[in-house]
DNA sequence: CGTATTTGTATCAAAGGAAGTTACAGAGCA
DNA sequence: TGCTCTGTAACTTCCTTTGATACAAATACG
């Protein structure tokens, strides 16, 4: 199925916000800078609200800001708050269950699965968002 | 996301092939079990055999069968065998240039995508065929 | 109070990719 | 020669993501 990059324009998003001193940042700016439609941000927003990461506010002069600070936002927490999938889909149609593989290897897979899962959050969790700034302030390379 | 059941099915397969004490086993018996088209099993054998992990022989009596033993094939060689998606996509536009972070996050964020796909390559060295076929026989839960 | 601005959300269209299917050439055995 | 099986091309179908339009609700300000 199509990749998605939701995770890539989250990072993107709050490293715009962390970066913007100065109170509310509005979605059509940032939309600017992913080079995408302002629904698209205000969608990824709302996800990112409910992980309370940012607060908006609507109406005139409104828009969003960290809820945080930039170190205490790390990339894992960025990676579960929009549904980013996983590293390999399970079968597209159940195996077949008279077959000692084809009814033993989903269980195996969907466990493999949240194995990798963790191990991917525990990279995560060692950069906050802070980092990143730091990393796109020096000319990254 | 990342989200095609290539690796799935491929683990699936070499895990049919590995139980098949006797020698060639058919496209058409695997697509069985895995509750597909055997072309499809096919064209993920075609990646598994680029990968020298199994060989194949067309003709009648032909089929595939494992190039190793199955405790000398790792589930890092089966994911890196075929084209896994990645963890996370990255911007489906390129990000606006004239900001300071839509010019460098892209790179930030490929090293990062790098960096999990190593982690998750390290994870995956971790267990082999020979690990799967055991749980696949305990009946695992 | 009325106007302008911005978010939140619903809805639809467009694009892209994976899986399923059909078809057939080529290989190999009896 | 005839049968069986792989390898591969081509096409369809389905699903997900992204992009786009529209509008109600919220809020600041004169």
């Amino acid at each position: 199925m199509a990749a998605n990059s939701q995770f890539a324009m989250a990072v993107h998003i709050l490293t715009m916000l962390a970066r913007s001193s100065e109170g509310n940042v509005k979605s059509a700016y940032i939309a600017g800078s992913v080079n995408t439609n302002a629904v698209v941000i205000r969608r990824l927003l709302g996800q990112l609200s409910n992980a309370n990461l940012v607060v908006s506010q609507t109406g005139a002069f409104g828009g969003t800001r960290l809820a945080r600070t930039p170190e205490k936002i790390s990339l894992c927490e960025i990676y579960k708050a929009v549904c980013c999938g996983e590293i390999f889909a399970l079968h597209p149609k159940s195996p077949n269950q008279d077959c000692p593989v084809g009814k033993n290897i989903e269980s195996f897979l969907c466990n493999l699965q949240k194995e990798i899962d963790t191990t991917v959050g525990d990279k995560l969790r060692q950069y906050t968002l802070n980092d990143v700034i730091g990393k796109i302030e020096a000319g990254y390379v």
